[in-house]
DNA sequence: TTCTTTTATTGACGGCAGAAAATAAGGGCT
DNA sequence: AGCCCTTATTTTCTGCCGTCAATAAAAGAA
């Protein structure tokens, strides 16, 4: 706790500084020339851009002594100084907290979870800061400040204005959590959708590195989306976007808790996969990991299950990448642990729904560990405390 | 042909004078002040951006003596002098061609069509010569000189490399158009998917003006979606965006032509409705002006066929909003001539399957006249003639 | 007539980023 | 060992965009 210098800001005076930052961060150690290249800028202006960025001691020089090309001068390649900031993630689930300590680099440091209570704003913001408070602890012991906090909740959220408008797992209407949270840790807090922000560290830190145009699907209690069209995450006018979970895919589907009939969510949502279970066997399957463990012994009616689920996530895919033309569609979540029961489904079903070359869309599954969203969470600290201000997308 | 410079450029040295130019073109006659206040620039640099785009004629002072706000110094508003440049926009069906001749503000002076005889490039490009050739004389009359062409065709077109994929109605792959059309003609060609060439034009001149996420959904033979995100058309990263046509809206439909069954365009297209009126009422429905005069007239099963049309629309659109939610979509194309034949099911199906407040976006529909298709394609000129080589987008 | 109010314009200034050239740092060749 | 070649980095200089602050302009109000 003593060691926070809480007004810290990046020196990013200049959108170039902040791009060739983010540059270094996501492709790994690169030359000034590299640098220059990839970002359009010339070279001196990444020397120029770089100094005050070592001397600030998030950039780093990475001496490097195997890789040499034997020709020329050898180069000097720049890395992110993962150790000179750590942050706070925090994910609020209807049930549970889970926070985790990143640094800079947002690898995972501390990782910490606790249940949760009481949903109301008062006892959750209070289990946050403890949380919190023991990670602050753990990163004084360290010596190293923590420059934000971000957090990551279900629903309808206000990213720009910090506020939580809608919350149906926590049965939350118009919070300002990140005004509270704020005034709690004394960190600088970001709240952001919890599939959005899964989405920033994948383009980030992820599968999304490099790409302008990709989703994130999330498989698991829900089917979430996280989109990146031009390079910047999607948010919808209205709060609303990447709600893939309610694209209906079978009029005569089951229904759904959203009124309608056959959305993906109803077919392939953890409890619409056990719901059918129930029904064609009979059997009396309390959660998924039962579930899982039925499909596995090859009883029909839950593979069968599974199967449908993996159809429905594939046209739904489908529908995204027909709509969007993305270039790779990542597939995570907690849902991937029944992953081999339903991955072939998903892939026949995307190839063919798809339309044209849509079909060549990179589609890919990455696991997502339980402390995955709240280092989304922290993703989004990171990456509001380097743009602070600036909207620039990269190539 | 006389009077045309045809290595006239636009004066944009620097994003500021583009970003200028473009609001000014898309906000109708505003004071210096309002225009700086829209862009975020200060005045100061409006006015000095301003003061060569007067010079080359691009603006003008419109000395409108009416609106006084009868205190302070008067203001004096600039517009875009659209009668100092002609563009020509040209659609390519699979059986005629469109062409318009449209001012800077993308008015259509002219419209000329012709039948395709022959769809291999070589004759569709004589027959692009020879419309052009005659817009280019009237232009000649008028003494204006025509500053770029467009073209619009149907299928995968790769806007920046000016290349014609893959287009199923005119079996062409891979063919290079722009090139062909600029060596042809003597004019700066600009090369673009049709759907996406509209969009353009509603992004500019349309009902998108000033929005930074809105779709436009074209409903005709087929069914088409143009979508602009983050203030950007988007083109897809393998060039397929937009297929709202293929999304399955339900599994047990009619078989579609790309292989799947119930896709919209499956229910929806013009000759998919046909179809249904054919089956359901023996009737000999030629075409789609009968089937409109048949549900007018009010026979059951055409009636049907139209509700049942724009419940699948209404679904895709839905389904776009869940998907990106966009501030508003654009519902256009030949197909609404029988606009009130499913307006009703569309906004229907639209409210029952957009998820919680994507249903906020606003559905409106535009008539489409037979020109719209090139005035889009117009609209892509004037475009690449503001920004040649800047990518900036508006807010 | 003089003041007030709003808009437009001008000129000085600061700062970002690019170009070119200089410098640095190897390794291979003779 | 000394020279040359290649590549990386840095320095210096310069252009130029856009802001700041002051000024002009054109009414109506007092």
């Amino acid at each position: 706790m003593s060691s926070i210098r809480s007004a810290e800001t990046f020196p990013a005076n200049t959108p170039a500084v902040s791009q060739i930052f983010t540059t270094v961060l996501s492709h790994g150690p690169l030359t000034r020339l590299e640098v220059a290249r990839r970002t359009g800028l010339s070279p001196a202006a990444v020397t120029k851009a770089v100094r005050p960025l070592i001397e600030a001691g998030y950039l780093v020089e990475d001496a490097d002594e195997q890789a040499r090309p034997a020709l020329g001068r050898p180069a000097n390649p720049v890395r992110v100084d993962g150790g000179r900031a750590l942050f706070i993630g925090v994910k609020v689930t209807g049930d549970e907290i889970i926070a985790v300590l990143t640094d800079l680099c947002c690898r995972i440091r501390v990782a910490r979870h606790a249940p949760l209570p009481d949903r109301e704003p008062k006892g959750v913001l209070a289990s946050v800061a403890e949380l919190a408070g023991e990670l602050l602890a753990e990163a004084g012991d360290l010596g190293v400040p923590v420059l934000g906090l971000g957090i990551a909740v279900s629903g309808d959220v206000d990213r720009g204005a910090g506020v939580v408008r809608y919350s149906p797992f926590l049965a939350w209407r118009d919070v300002p959590l990140a005004e509270l949270a704020a005034t709690t840790t004394g960190l600088p807090v970001i709240v952001d959708n919890d599939v959005r922000a899964l989405t920033v560290a994948e383009q980030w830190f992820g599968a999304g590195v490099g790409l302008s145009d990709f989703a994130v699907v999330t498989v698991g209690a829900g089917i979430g989306c996280g989109l990146v069209v031009h390079g910047r995450v999607v948010a919808g006018a209205h709060g609303v976007a990447g709600e893939i979970g309610h694209v209906t895919v079978d009029p005569a589907g089951p229904p759904c808790h959203c009124g309608n009939r056959g959305c993906v969510e109803a077919i392939a949502g953890d409890a619409a996969i056990l719901r059918r279970i129930r029904e064609t066997t009979g059997a009396e399957v309390a959660d998924t990991a039962q579930a899982v463990a039925l499909a596995h012994r090859g009883v029909a009616g839950a593979r069968d299950a599974y199967a449908r689920a993996g159809e429905a996530i594939g046209r739904g895919i489908a529908t995204v990448a027909n709509l969007l033309g993305p270039e790779r569609v990542i597939i995570s979540g907690e849902g991937l642990a029944a992953h081999d029961l339903f991955a072939e489904q998903i892939r026949d079903a995307f190839a063919a729904a798809a339309f044209g070359s849509a079909a060549e869309c990179d589609v890919q599954t990455r696991p997502l560990p339980f402390e995955g969203w709240a280092r989304g969470a922290a993703a989004t600290a990171i990456q509001s405390f380097i743009r602070a201000d600036d909207q620039r997308q990269r190539r």
